[in-house]
DNA sequence: CTTGACCCTGTACTGTGGTACAGGGTGTAG
DNA sequence: CTACACCCTGTACCACAGTACAGGGTCAAG
């Protein structure tokens, strides 16, 4: 199997080689097999985990979080029943971002068309409603 | 004009009382009106933009990104192209996040759709490809 | 056979976003 | 007029998510 050092899997994934170490600790990522001398021997699965890690702290996912998700297809031994309630808690979360992203973006977008029309007539009335809480 | 004191906006938008002081210590929130003996008088706007803050962070954005965000309508002087070149990027933002949740979404929906097949057969395979770098 | 680039562990430090507390003032209900 | 709940400031502390560094081992090139 290709195997790879930390420095090299820090490099492939854009992250700092000491966040391998503190993903290790957290259990965001199994521990990885050793070399004889006892370097960390990365696999392309862990390459793929630290991007899937990545990507999901952009989406504001905190690494608990991270780790919940990550467990929905690792225990086994669980019921269906139980995986299929939390990855449903878990679409219902996802879905809630998406609403409260959707309510933001529209009021850019407004922002954007009240200053595109203001250009026209000379004035930039920049008085959109942002905060007024049933927006978001 | 109706106003509120520390523990009634905190109380009010669910946030801790001390948070407000530290809003107000980023910018994120103008210093409010006095009493005469000093007490901070919050007023239904500021209500409105902490409830705002609470959705934005709920959404992943740090406390910087929201500062971003509300200086939008703030700065009057500042030329319309330049606050439409800013509420574009931020934008464009808020679509990559969007774009990603959807990714996240499909995984999610395809997890629950191998697991109730499996359930059918009595088998709960999910080996789905969580992590697999293109799916996000 | 040494020099430089890597690896190991443990521990300390950083920035963000709060949260708590000490020591003091205010204001109102009984 | 005294409790009690609130307000003020400043400062200390916290968890999270890293990031850096010290002190030491490994290994390949020249």
């Amino acid at each position: 199997m290709v195997t790879m050092t930390r420095s090299k899997l820090a490099k492939e994934c854009g992250v700092n080689i000491e966040s391998l170490r503190y993903y290790e600790k957290r259990r965001l990522i199994d521990p990885p097999k050793r070399s004889e001398v006892g370097y960390r021997l990365y696999s392309k699965e862990d390459a793929a985990r630290i991007r899937f890690i990545q990507n999901a702290k952009k989406l504001g996912f905190t690494l608990n979080e991270i780790l919940q998700l990550l467990k929905l297809r690792v225990k086994k031994n669980e019921s269906c029943e139980s995986v299929l309630a939390k990855t449903q808690t878990k679409l219902d979360e996802v879905d809630q971002k998406i609403k409260g992203l959707n309510s933001m973006k529209k009021v850019l977008k407004q922002m954007i068309h009240q200053c595109q029309e203001a250009t026209l007539t000379g004035d930039c009335p920049i008085l959109c409603s942002f905060e007024s809480g049933r927006e978001l």
